[in-house]
DNA sequence: TTGCAAACTTAACATATGTTAAGTCTACAT
DNA sequence: ATGTAGACTTAACATATGTTAAGTTTGCAA
């Protein structure tokens, strides 16, 4: 196979499953896995940009995987006031609690064009049941969500309005790079609004407008036509008093050495 | 059995073991279940008041469930900044997800005098493959933890000082109310100081005093040696735009009929 | 190609919250 | 019982961020 061959066919299997993508660059999956996976990756579907996905009360019926695209969960005040989440990239799992609660909590919405595959919540046990090795892998995702949330927390809660910009810059850096959507450049493509953004980091999206250009103005980043490029990433990593550890996954737990150590093969 | 005796051994049932109690409210547990669950309440520790129990970065090496007592996890920035990303309340499992991280993402320390069993996160596995509807349960309670730390990234970003302080107490109500550790006059033990309730909150110790001076004056809480009271539930609620139900996990999800509906049994 | 709505920008002004500082009160240890 | 450190309180002042408002620019639809 020729090197362009090899990248073609690489790019295949990416837009395919980023999900899968990502736990295999962190476990040998094995064919039964991957079989297993890649049946949840039978019926794909493509939504609109800035279309309400699930409403907040709305019974579970279904999860998503996200296979192109951006969407976030987002909850909203009767006096107007919005406040997104988090994020939900290629690869991140929409309602992964789905299975065991009876209504959503609060809304999902497209933020891109978003392809994704749906499945029946039920599936992953059986998935689970015959292939345990998913669900421990399943749980390393859980525990991620954990740490982006509880980052969320931290950004909101003592960081200044341009220390969060340029933490939550960094953390969708560091998220889309580890699924291969940057590029050397320390580019990528950024479709949130100034409005969505000030939303997600509890500001005014005046507010937010002055923080970015503080950011242009510093040097520290550009942005051109949703294309988002930080130019000085260790600057970025020092003002936001960055950890790019947390948003990966367990990469050094060894899910077989679980499995071995205890009874359950 | 009088009534004083039956009272007196449904203390001491809820002392021993919050986690079950919370558990067989909402799911019939089988005798077998409740022998598994008693086996990780085997070991008890009791902790002093503001200790540190995981130190950021350390490997994990065990879980633990909160019989009595406070703790909380949060975070520190080297500007001295403190960050509380959330607390942990009898019947609360410490570092849920220990089994499938190499490390600890942040500290997590005791509030009061804290009262824990101690198990190893193998045990987890075991357990979950003797008794499958344990893992779903187990699962049940990860997506309210999920909930809550939503609802504390809501909480920050679009509520004010005076709002955000009136959805906490709230909050803190309904999830010790659950295990019974509310008396009748909607009042509760409340350890937290104004210091790291504003550091809870993201905000300054003397804007978090002016604040709670504010309920007090409006008749919306009174506070007595470490005794929070609720004067106006209903007013709080509407003050906080709270919504009651988020932090009961999964009231109308039958763990049966989820079994049931697999081929898992 | 034009028209329109959404996104972005900037300025002037308002305010919720932070900071500093100087207390008082409380509870526990000696 | 007394001293002390931590917790709480209050006031004066500072500032980061919010609000209102009036633009300009951009990109898409007719």
């Amino acid at each position: 196979m020729s090197l362009e061959e090899q990248e073609l066919s690489n790019e295949l299997l990416d837009n395919r499953s980023p999900l899968i993508k990502r736990f295999s660059h962190l476990h040998q999956l094995n064919n039964n896995e991957i079989d297993a996976l890649n049946k949840i990756h039978e019926q794909t579907t493509v939504l609109d940009a800035n279309e309400i996905i699930l409403h907040k009360g709305d019974f579970h019926k279904e999860c998503m995987i996200i296979i192109r695209g951006w969407a976030y969960r987002s909850s909203m005040l009767s006096n107007g006031k919005r406040q997104v989440i988090n994020y939900y990239l290629p690869g991140d799992i929409i309602s992964p609690f789905a299975l065991l609660q009876p209504k959503t909590d609060y809304s999902v919405a497209s933020l891109t064009i978003l392809e994704t595959c749906v499945f029946k919540p039920d599936y992953l046990l059986q998935m689970f049941s015959a292939e345990p090795r998913l669900a421990l892998i399943y749980g390393q995702m859980l525990g991620r969500e954990d740490s982006l949330s509880a980052e969320q927390i931290v950004r909101l809660g003592v960081r200044s309005a341009y220390e969060r910009t340029a933490h939550i810059l960094l953390d969708l850096y560091y998220r889309l790079k580890l699924i291969g959507l940057t590029d050397g450049e320390e580019t990528y493509f950024f479709p949130i609004t100034q409005e969505l953004l000030a939303d997600t980091l509890g500001m005014s999206f005046v507010h937010m407008n002055r923080t970015l250009h503080k950011l242009r103005d510093n040097n520290l980043i550009s942005i051109d036509s949703k294309q988002m490029t930080l130019l000085n990433i260790d600057e970025l990593i020092k003002i936001a008093e960055y950890q790019p550890s947390y948003s990966q996954i367990g990469l050094n737990t060894d899910i077989n050495e679980i499995i071995e150590s205890t009874n359950l093969h």
